[in-house]
DNA sequence: TTTGTTAGTTTCGAGTCGAAACTATCGTCC
DNA sequence: GGACGATAGTTTCGACTCGAAACTAACAAA
């Protein structure tokens, strides 16, 4: 079947990806999951910066993400705050040094980009591959983690002016482009 | 960049293949890598089946690699065999436990195939990722651990009739569908 | 006020992982 | 044939992961 086949590639795809991202973390001297963490708060917004949110985002127990999350904030590269208003809330935010580092890494990841792929071809493959997570994401109820600008639940104002239906507060535009724990795709 | 958000696409992806991997490894009392073991030793060929192959297919190294091994020895999923002809190498071959432990799960693989994608998608979406992954291999000088069919060593001397290039020895039709750690695509 | 829920932390044991030191075997070169 | 170097694996160490379960604290509702 070819469901199959697709799931190996992923696979091996993701193989490669992680022993790629080993490579890197050993580098900083970070675990690799330290470094996904990192790539995720980076690029979270402001709902979904939560040691909670990093667990379903992970696909990993809040116990398991509360240990690393000390380790990264005895490193120095996470530091923990309260939530206002819910008191049981951390609120997770990553230090400039952290900022500086993956900064660094987006800039080194440009370089390993597959070759031999014209624009269009990655461009398709992109599409493919956001169908594909989505279908497996959606028979399987795992958190979708997409940005604003694909969800449900954002309402379009006018031009530039957002707001979530959700939390009913207003968004701004740059923040319709960051990740989101509550992120929904449309009804199809 | 387009290469980025591939990139990005993959690593969710990965995420999600790894989630479910979790789940199904701890059905079974394994670790997620120990199902990747398994997983290679029963489609790897002849010449694939010794510890260094699989840390490369890991990415891993030979002592952790060890290590898993020594595990999955104890819990009877894994045998291990001296190679006639080099004192050295050790040749492992997955137990018929392993082996019904991974039917079933392939069995329930085909069920949590991506739905919402047409046959023809699902083709295209193939033959996109095998493009990217063979990209990426080249790009980072990974062995690919492709199948017979599809390597540069492979003589076709008739009609069922094969030879690897490397080793010389006579392949049963059978074989060229296993994965070899010798395995390199052809020159384009 | 009690009861239940939610967000996180802590503890435990088995295991991962890389690095480095180590053993044993195989080729090669003189 | 013996020395040397390469190769295949194992062992040891320390920091960390991971899930499960018990636990704390804050919130919510009845």
């Amino acid at each position: 079947m070819a469901g199959e086949r697709v799931f190996e590639l992923v696979e091996r795809l993701g193989t490669l990806v992680r022993s790629e991202r080993r490579r890197v973390a050993r580098e900083l001297g970070l675990q690799p999951v330290h470094l996904q963490v990192l790539e995720y708060l980076s690029r979270c917004n402001r709902y979904s910066n939560t040691p909670q949110a990093v667990a379903a985002y992970l696909g990993a127990t809040k116990g398991t993400v509360s240990q690393s999350l000390a380790v990264l904030e005895r490193g120095g590269w996470v530091r923990k705050g309260a939530d206002p208003a819910d008191g049981r809330v951390v609120r997770l935010r990553i230090t400039s040094r952290a900022e500086r580092a993956l900064e660094r890494l987006g800039a080194k990841r440009g370089l390993n980009q597959p070759p031999g792929l014209s624009a269009e071809a990655l461009r398709r493959a992109e599409a493919m591959l956001a169908a594909l997570l989505r279908g497996w994401q959606a028979a399987n109820r795992y958190r979708t983690f997409g940005v604003c600008r694909t969800c449900r639940h954002l309402l379009r104002e006018g031009p530039g002016r957002f707001r979530c239906g959700l939390t009913r507060e207003a968004l701004a535009p740059a923040e319709t482009e960051q990740v989101c724990h509550e992120h929904e795709y449309p009804a199809r």
